[in-house]
DNA sequence: CCAGGTGACTGGTCAGACCAGTTGATTTCC
DNA sequence: GGAAATCAACTGGTCTGACCAGTCACCTGG
């Protein structure tokens, strides 16, 4: 060790655009600056920061790339906040997925874990309130279920989110998100070739509706086995064959 | 239903930048730019795009904050390539974490379910080769054992690593790895805390070994349950009250 | 009262300049 | 001849100032 107590840590050179980057980050995660709100417009930046426009351009576009922020030509109102989501969480994961660094089959295997573990600590920690909302969204979708797709999907994100908000780990259901979004991104051509979407709607319903008397009832392996399970007949066909060893193991 | 078939989809303005971004990431996740390779310098890039050079700075600094690349002041061999990494996925998640739209404990949990999982999987899937990186990385841990905590923290990151690939998805190892990383960036100082390191490592040691056991004897569920266990027990006095019983409730 | 024009903004892009750091060839000194 | 100092030609980082195309508030003429 060296003489007075621990070795100094390499010292990484800070850029001017970082600086302001990290600056407008801090005020946004810490809520400063809330959702919905607006930046001063860029050239009022550059005289508070005291730098040149580029540096706080370049800052605004890593800030807009992590999907803190979008900017809109012509807004007098400056750029807008839009606060921490998946957004970035999604990017990543995509790019993942396309560089093979991850296939589908890992993707639709990882999001059968997250479901999952999503499920099952759900019917763990659920409250009356969280059935109420997962019911309503059931609802919702048989109401929607001949025709409808757009909304129905959007039901169908609802009836997640309301069951990851009940297993009270939000990152679960971000995650499963990002990674859905991710895997829309890469097989959506696919996604159109499927055949019966009244059919495969209807199905759906049914499946939500045992997920939620198994979660209704504390169930939490059921819960669990039943969220795979879901996502492997959906995606079993339109993976290789390979990725579908990938997740039969999963199915657990 | 409009005339002509579907409706128009909005049209996203796409900035000059964006399109350079894009380009280059292209070539990068489709590996025709492997990692370690170099870009051109940015004026070659200028004239290359036809594009002036802040267009250019932009897209760059888009791929540096999500990892891809890397650009060293007065290097004349142009931006680096890194490639695709966990690195977005960490900065991500750390975002999400700091902005307390997601919690320590979620994050911990969130560790809990992926390594809870990526050992089962290991468990069904495990080659011989596997197995024997898994010794091998033990036994280096046991070597490091009682000073020498910063090489130990590598073998056990080889050791999960080998566990992640075993398990068939990259993707659990990556993520678990980038949930780790997030967790450190945010209770650092609290680690620190760590009374004696020396007994921490003799009981990882220990901990890792049962592990080895379990995957090898095909035992999914108890490799999963101690992947867990070692956590909870790392973590538990680290967090607060109310994220210690989000983990326990993960326990299982 | 409202339609349409207009001007003062916004962000997006470009060109050109300078600085500081890196590198490798060249020169200088022993 | 070989090692050390020097220098020139790069690199990326930053700044300035300019122009464009949108957007919106306001004002004016019907």
């Amino acid at each position: 060790m060296a003489a007075g107590g621990v070795p100094f840590q390499p010292v990484r050179a800070v850029r001017a655009y970082e600086r302001v980057a990290e600056e407008i980050e801090n005020r946004i995660v810490s809520g400063v600056l809330p959702p919905g709100s607006r930046l001063p417009g860029e050239r009022e930046l550059v005289s508070q920061f005291g730098v040149g426009r580029s540096t706080v351009r370049e800052a605004l576009r890593v800030l807009e790339s992590g999907g803190l922020v979008r900017s809109r030509p012509g807004d007098p109102l400056g750029v807008e906040v839009l606060g921490v989501s998946s957004e970035g969480l999604t990017r990543a994961l995509g790019r993942l997925t396309r560089s093979r660094v991850a296939s589908v089959g890992e993707l639709v295997q990882f999001r059968m874990v997250l479901d999952g573990e999503s499920n099952r600590l759900a019917a763990c920690l659920r409250q009356e309130s969280d059935l109420e909302r997962m019911a309503e969204q059931i609802a919702r979708m048989e109401e929607l279920s001949p025709v409808g797709l757009r909304a129905f999907s959007e039901a169908d994100a609802l009836f997640h989110q309301a069951v990851a908000e009940a297993s009270g780990n939000a990152l679960l259901g971000l995650c499963a998100r990002a990674v859905h979004e991710a895997v829309v991104g890469v097989i959506e051509q696919k996604i159109a070739a499927v055949s019966d979407a009244g059919a495969w709607m209807e199905r759906s319903v049914a499946h939500h509706r045992r997920v939620l008397e198994a979660i209704r009832a504390g169930d939490g392996e059921g819960a669990a086995r039943l969220g795979r399970e879901a996502l492997f007949d959906y995606y079993a066909d339109l993976v290789g064959e390979g990725d579908r060893q990938l997740l039969k193991a999963a199915l657990g």
